[in-house]
DNA sequence: CTGAACTTTCAAAAATAATTGAAACTTTTA
DNA sequence: TAAAAGTTTCAATTATTTTTGAAAGTTCAG
C-alpha cells in the first residue's frame, strides 16, 4: 500500500472505532492524524487535511486536550498554536483509560450502590437488591483492576500478561 | 429510595451507560429490565414497561440475541414468546467482551497490521509504520490480555486481581 | 490605542441514528 | 385450510448528535 493510502486508511479506520466506542468521529480522526504527524499541526492543517471546519476543528481540539491526549506547542517567532499528540502508545492507553473510568464508570457505580439500597422488603425487592449489588461488587472489581493494570508503569501490558500466565 | 424509583433509575442508568459506549440505549434498557426482572417477559411486557413500539422491542430483543446475553423462552401452554437474560454478571462481562474483541477490536488490528506495512521508504513513510505498528504491537497485546482475562472460569475478576497484587 | 491574526462560541443546518407503525410473514389452533 | 395470534421487516418519520460558519472574543505588534 502507499503512504498516501494507508494514512487516509488508518485515520478512518480511527475514527470509525472511536465512533463504536462513543467517541466523536472527527475527534478520534484529529487524533489519528496528530498521532502520525512528526511535526506539530496547526489549526489551519487539520481543517484542510480532515476537510472541517474552523468550529469544528475547535471544538474537538478542545476536548482531546481536555482528555489529556493533546497538548498545544508554541513555536517561536509563530503567533497560531500548534497541536502535537501524546506519542506513547502506553500513555495514551492509560490516560484513555483513566478518564473513562473517572467520567463513566465510577458515576455508574455511584448510581449502582444507591439504587442497590432500595428499602422495600418484598421478594421482588430482594430479588433486584440481589442484582444490583452483584452488578455494583462486579463493577468495582474491574474498575478497581482497571486502576491496578493501568497504576503500573512501563510496560504494564506486557507485566500483566505475564502475571496472567503464571 | 421506593423499589419503582430505584428500577426506573437503574434502566435509565444502564440505557445512559449503554450509549456512552457506542450500544443503542433501548437495546442497553431492554437488557436492564430483563436482568432485575425474575420471570421472563413477554415482548408485550417489555413494550408497555419501556413505552417503546413493537418494531423497536422486536429488533433490540434480536440484537441482545445475537449477543448472546439474552434468550428466548417457551412457556407450556403459551403462543408467544418469552425474554430473560443471562443472569451471572461474570458471564455477561464475559460474553459482552467476547463479542466486541470479535466485532470490533479484532477487525481493526487487522486493519493495523495492513497500513503498517506500507511500501515507501521516505523518512515520513518510516515515522508512519512505527507508529501504527507500536499501535498495532499493543492493541494485540491488550485483546490476547482480555482473551486471557476472559476465559479464565469462575470468578476470573477477583483471580486476575489477586495475580495483579503479587 | 488600533487593527491584524488567530481562536472560541453557539445558533442554525446537516448528517446520522433510532423509532414507529403498518403490511408482510410465520406459526398455531380449530 | 382459514383465520387468529404473534413476530419481523423496512420505508418513513422523529430524535439526537455533529458540523458549519459567522460573529464575538482574545492576543499581540506597531
Amino acid at each position: 500500500m502507499k503512504l498516501d493510502e494507508a494514512k487516509k486508511k488508518f485515520i478512518q479506520t480511527w475514527g470509525a472505532l472511536g465512533s463504536q466506542w462513543g467517541i466523536n468521529k472527527t475527534m478520534a480522526q484529529i487524533h489519528a492524524l496528530l498521532l502520525i504527524s512528526e511535526e506539530a499541526l496547526s489549526m489551519e492543517d487539520i481543517m484542510e487535511e480532515l476537510h472541517i471546519s474552523r468550529g469544528n476543528a475547535s471544538m474537538n481540539l478542545r476536548s482531546l486536550i481536555d482528555w489529556g491526549i493533546v497538548f498545544k506547542e508554541f513555536k517561536a517567532g509563530e503567533r497560531r498554536e500548534f497541536f502535537s499528540s501524546e506519542k506513547s502508545i502506553e500513555e495514551l492507553a492509560r490516560k484513555i483509560a483513566k478518564e473513562r473510568s473517572r467520567r463513566e464508570i465510577k458515576p455508574a457505580i455511584r448510581v449502582l450502590k444507591e439504587v442497590s439500597d432500595v428499602e422495600d422488603q418484598s421478594g421482588d425487592a430482594e430479588q433486584f437488591k440481589k442484582t444490583t449489588s452483584e452488578l455494583y461488587d462486579f463493577i468495582l472489581r474491574a474498575d478497581n483492576m482497571l486502576d491496578k493494570i493501568t497504576e503500573q508503569k512501563g510496560n504494564w501490558i506486557t507485566k500483566t500478561i505475564y502475571k496472567l500466565m503464571t
